[in-house]
DNA sequence: TAAATCAACCAAACCGGTTTGTATATTATT
DNA sequence: AATAATATACAAACCGGTTTGGTTGATTTA
């Protein structure tokens, strides 16, 4: 039973019905070596009437590569994917490939099954834009020599399938000393995928070790990935430890989640209670109170990426990108200010740093 | 030149090695004939020992078919596209497909190159999920016979095509309804494409026309999709048309845009002004004040969506959907009320539809 | 005018697999 | 023991293209 084999036109019934062969039509279509100007218009003609267009699977094998690129990603529902994503089918497609995003989701099966599907054939070279893959599977590419680049991830001893033009622990370490300047001292912590965060959280200690703080785990929730886990995460959390006077967050999504649960307790912010994103997605500037913040220029991190890509598969001699995009802003907005009265030890400067934007008070 | 082909081992390579022809190396794998168990081992020990794996699209010429489904987006700035798309991957996924998902904006020519890539191998069939791909190109792929699948929309023609489980302008109907029991009597609207959105426009001109309500252009701002330009369309709106009391909105990220507005312009919401929304996506329920919209269950839509396209891949017979899913539900929260005293007819009736949740008054 | 060059086309091999037809060795049947 | 049935492995054709080498006839050069 021949497979239900969508029966299209083949290059062979172009070339008898224009009466040549189909090395012709291909060069017809291909222009590698010249055809007869009569001629080609014979085989373009009767291609037209047919409706032929080459291939594409067929074409990839004997060519050896496919001008397509595959993006990792483990879910959309973080924003800051989309124009992550968004940046680099805008790369890609100015280079002439065409881009096929992947959700992959954490299963490492799933994972394996489409990073197979790449080095079969599927993809000339991959983005790896999630941490769900793991640093083993990476290693595992490179061994293959399978091109692939993960942005904003060190992987020791692979550090050439990186590519981080922006020093994330920096930007986290500024966040941090402007919370501790406006006065904080008890930080609570949300954070999404560990192994995602090593840099900051490595920042996040020295910087305690630095201001004399003491590491309380208990602080830190773990494993919060949706806005709904947010809100229940950072209610208990704040519950049981009234103490915290600034919750930072793993991005902004899970800020807005830390927002709505403080509202649900009854706490101002920031009057009552200072909340930090990261990342700088718009739904963090349209909601109420604005999120503090640290912006990443994503959509110039994606080009960087696929241009390390791009070059790697074409053969091209890599670029070096280390911190080429600069320092990362602080976004101070509307959900930061200094501690409320007696609790962390008051700063004495920069009282000033919630002046700006609308205030806004919840009333029964 | 041999292209820089990534030089993997080929199935010649492992029957060389185990001391066999191809084909039983083939058997020994797709396990489509038997071999000998002694013999079956050997060859397995040899591909493990090269890092042999079958080369994906090599298999997919002679077999026919990819066990691929690519879906089209014109971007992933709205949420809902994000459980739309997690959705269908977690659908094909269960039936052993993989997903690719293609952005490709609103350029016409990146949209046909997209598409020819997979009628020409690249996948199995594809699901559009969005309106920028024209109802023509669509209609030329089902013309070709290629196996698409065009969810929540109606082509004349071509219903066999379209997967609609869903009541749309029945829905819209229904909040429309909500909103003139309210009161309201002065509509605005913030569209994104109008292509799209043909069916809530003509259950809106029903309505007007129903209940006697002149139809003005003026006040319908379209092609509008981020939240930035949803703030600047809304905004504008608002000024120049202060007698709206009730904004309705093509989904809910406009509506979080169009809250933003009011903000600026000191309405509060929604003493002063309603913003419904449409579709239901978490940031519509943590903003504040949380959307009022109608919840589309897009998770169900995708996963009836990926069955149709996958029964009609593997060629069995269609499923009719019509309205599988029930009606769509009317989320009421905390963007909408009756309208201010003194403008639109005042209901007599449902003043207490806002009645519960907190509600935030701005001060300066 | 003979030799060299070149344009235009065809035949065949190839890309990395799958699948069908067939030959051979083994086992079961009578 | 002869015959039929079965299991197993190989050779060759195929999927739909690309690419190389070679042949032919026309054009240029010496």
């Amino acid at each position: 039973m021949p497979s239900p084999r969508c029966t299209r036109p083949t290059i062979k019934d172009v070339a008898v019905k224009a009466g040549v062969c189909k090395t012709t039509v291909s060069h017809a279509f291909s222009g590698r070596r010249p055809v007869g100007a009569k001629l080609k218009r014979r085989i373009l003609r009767a291609a037209k009437k047919l409706g032929y267009q080459p291939h594409y699977i067929a074409q990839t094998l004997p060519r050896g590569h496919s001008k397509t690129i595959a993006v990792l990603v483990r879910d959309l529902i973080n924003q800051y994917n989309a124009f992550y994503l968004q940046a680099i089918e805008q790369a890609a497609s100015a280079r002439g490939y065409h881009v096929y995003v992947c959700i992959v989701g954490t299963t490492q099966d799933k994972i394996a099954g489409y990073l197979q599907d790449f080095t079969h054939g599927r993809a000339d070279g991959a983005l790896v834009a999630t941490s769900a893959v793991s640093n083993g599977a990476i290693i595992e590419l490179a061994q293959r020599d399978y091109p692939a680049i993960v942005p904003l991830r060190t992987i020791p001893g692979y550090e050439y399938l990186c590519s981080n033009p922006v020093d994330v622990p920096g930007a986290f370490r500024k966040l941090l000393d402007y919370l501790y300047d406006l006065g904080h001292r008890d930080f609570g912590f949300i954070w999404h995928i560990r192994s995602h965060l090593q840099q900051r959280i490595k920042a996040w200690h020295n910087f305690a070790e630095e201001k004399g703080l003491t590491l309380k785990p208990q602080l830190e929730v773990e494993n919060v990935h949706t806005v709904e886990q947010a809100v229940v995460a950072s209610g208990q959390l704040l519950s049981e430890h009234p103490e915290i006077t600034a919750l930072v967050c793993a991005n902004d999504i899970l800020a807005v989640g830390a927002i709505t649960a403080a509202r649900k307790l009854r706490l101002d912010i920031p009057a009552n209670l200072t909340v930090t994103g990261f990342g700088g997605i718009p739904m963090g500037q349209y909601c109420t109170p604005a999120v503090t913040t640290v912006g990443i220029p994503i959509a110039q991190i994606a080009h960087i990426a696929v241009r390390n890509l791009l070059d790697r598969i074409e053969g091209a001699p890599p670029t070096d990108n280390i911190d080429a995009l600069g320092d990362l802003e602080l976004l101070i907005r509307e959900s930061s200010g200094p501690p409320r009265e007696g609790l962390s030890k008051g700063s004495t400067k920069n009282k000033k740093a919630n002046a700006k934007g609308t205030k806004l008070v919840a009333s029964a």
